[in-house]
DNA sequence: GCTAGGATGCTCT
DNA sequence: GAGCATCCTAGCC
């Protein structure tokens, strides 16, 4: 088990949001530990991007995209949830990756409590109730990835279902191919994208490394 | 199982 | 003041 490096991030937001299919968020509050593995991720590509927040150029609420890679850009969702990113590229470039589903693994009663009793395919299958279950909220807004009490691990799995589809809930650059998914996944959100075009992808990246 | 509609508050125009 | 990178509930198969 280890943690991903920022060099990780470094590098083109797709490919990023593709690799990290497959690895670990964990997150370590007050009250304990909980993580989950991500099954599904969205790329938002920054100032080329008409659906990413920092499309329009840097604003106080965006501006930790365009720093360095590897921290997290949370914020509020219609008034209501948190959704948490991962800064990708290089400072100055605004790329960062939508984790937007998880299977629960370590800390599901902590889930559920912060939850309120869902059945665990419910716990964390969409981008606002994995922030719930892991308590990711505004106070993460920045975090370093390799230094902060929430980071990314790859245990070794390797996915061998992933999948490419447009991305869900955007009205702009709806049609990209930027959404990355395991196939028949239980733990994958109920969103549909409104493009409906579905791609296998080889797991090419995911076996080189190995 | 499915769909439709409303909550809710912050950000940027 | 408009527009959300969402979620839950109610109602109806």
């Amino acid at each position: 088990v280890a943690t991903l490096p920022r060099s990780f991030y470094a590098r083109s937001t797709p490919l990023v949001a593709r690799e990290l299919v497959g690895k670990v968020l964990v997150k370590e509050s007050a009250d304990g530990l909980s993580s989950g593995r991500i099954v599904e991720t969205e790329a938002y590509r920054g100032r080329s991007d008409p659906a990413s927040h920092a499309y329009r150029g840097p604003t106080r609420r965006n501006e930790v995209m365009f720093g360095p890679p590897g921290y997290l850009y949370v914020y509020l969702s219609y008034g209501v949830h948190y959704c948490c990113n991962v800064v990708t590229e290089s400072d100055g470039v605004a790329g960062a990756v939508l984790l937007r589903a998880l299977e629960p693994l370590a800390g599901i009663e902590l889930m559920e409590v912060r939850r309120g009793l869902s059945p665990p395919r419910r716990l964390c299958n969409g981008p606002g109730k994995l922030c719930q279950a892991l308590e990711i909220g505004g106070a993460d807004y920045g975090a370093d990835l390799e230094t902060s009490t929430i980071w990314l691990e790859d245990d070794g799995y390797r996915p061998d279902s992933l999948q490419v589809s447009a991305r869900v809930g955007i009205s702009s650059a709806a049609e990209l191919p930027l959404r990355f998914f395991l196939q028949g996944n239980p733990f994958v959100s109920p969103g549909k994208p409104s493009t409906p075009s579905v791609t296998s992808i080889a797991a090419r990246t995911s076996i080189d490394q190995t």
